[in-house]
DNA sequence: CCTACCGATCGGTAGG
DNA sequence: CCTACCGATCGGTAGG
């Protein structure tokens, strides 16, 4: 009686676990110290099997890429961006792979020749793009850059955080950096040093 | 009439051209993904011949991040650490090479039994110990933590600078961080509600 | 999804 | 500082 659904959706079962053994695996020692010898093994199944589900190494490393951020997008709630954030940092504080992953990869991929390269521009353009609308709408008088320390701030320390889980709260120093840069831009805009126009910049 | 000083001269001067290339493939491929025959071919010799000069690869990365760490260190100047930290990211900025190596060796040796791990927590802790006592010194409320986001700005602009050049001025960014951390500092302490630095760090 | 295999490459050593 | 070599491991394919 095993259906037709069935089948298909035990390899999409497999295929989840793929992928989150490789989260682990890339995370560890990056995309070109990985073996696929090595995740086979860990998912329980030869290399030539782990082959035929995900078609070859770069493949796997895009399917992982992607999968991440997809899920992390259905986490995201609603409200103000710059306070989901927050709440996504928090989160990612309990999911030790997954920052290793990014923070490992992102670095790695800033190699032209990368397979990621193209995957982690794009992400990075994004990322700046949609933060920099969010300080714009709290009328930060330089959004843009402000995003991009906002970014860095982020990446830099979840190095600080693998390398030092226990010294550093990553969501409170986020928050702490919000807190003052949108305290500074108030600032400049009541000296007059702005656009007093209620944050349309 | 080569002197034994000329002999040891050259084996040196050969060094240090050995490992102003493991700069740059180490930068470009991380420790994992360089090969010693690549780097070889790189310096025009054998490979057994490199393994002569450098041991084993292993010694051969310490070597390389010790010697990087003592050029930068020689020339920093003297005066305020923060302005020389500015000074100090704008000559990177003509250096991808360094910074390459140091945003992609940094991520790969969050992994605890990477050779370098050790290297970078230790490198990590004297970094934040000596910006956190410029902190104090400009009297800012917390020094510590205030230290952890300034070096986590630091990586974090250098992984967006190294994947679009063009678009970040890491030593403006910096600079603007300083300024607006520092701000806030002389509000906190003119408000009388300095807060001290919650533990962290 | 397996076994068996391909050519290529790895870090390091032997021996001179 | 070289040639020659070691055992191990790599990503991917053949063929079933």
């Amino acid at each position: 009686m095993t259906s037709r659904g069935d089948g298909y959706a035990k390899g999409r079962a497999r295929r989840e676990l793929i992928l989150d053994e490789a989260v682990r695996l890339f995370g560890e020692v990056g995309y070109r110290g990985a073996s696929l010898r090595e995740l086979a093994q860990r998912c329980g199944l030869s290399h030539p099997g782990l082959l035929h589900h995900v078609g070859d190494k770069q493949s796997l490393l895009l399917a992982v890429l992607a999968r991440r951020d997809e899920l992390a997008a259905a986490e995201v709630g609603a409200g103000n961006r710059l306070d989901a954030l927050v709440e996504l940092v928090r989160r990612n504080a309990d999911q030790r792979a997954v920052v290793e992953l990014f923070t490992v990869l992102s670095a790695e991929a800033t190699a032209p020749d990368h397979p990621a390269h193209a995957f982690f521009a794009a992400r990075y353009r994004r990322t700046v793009d949609e933060l920099a609308a969010a300080f714009a709408d709290a009328g930060h008088p330089g959004p843009r850059p402000a995003a991009r320390r906002l970014v860095a701030l982020l990446d830099g320390l979840q190095v600080q955080w693998l390398l030092e889980p226990g010294d550093v709260d990553m969501a409170a120093e986020v928050r702490r950096h919000l807190d003052t840069e949108l305290a500074a831009a108030r600032a400049a805009r009541s000296d007059g040093r702005g656009h007093g126009d209620g944050g349309q910049g």
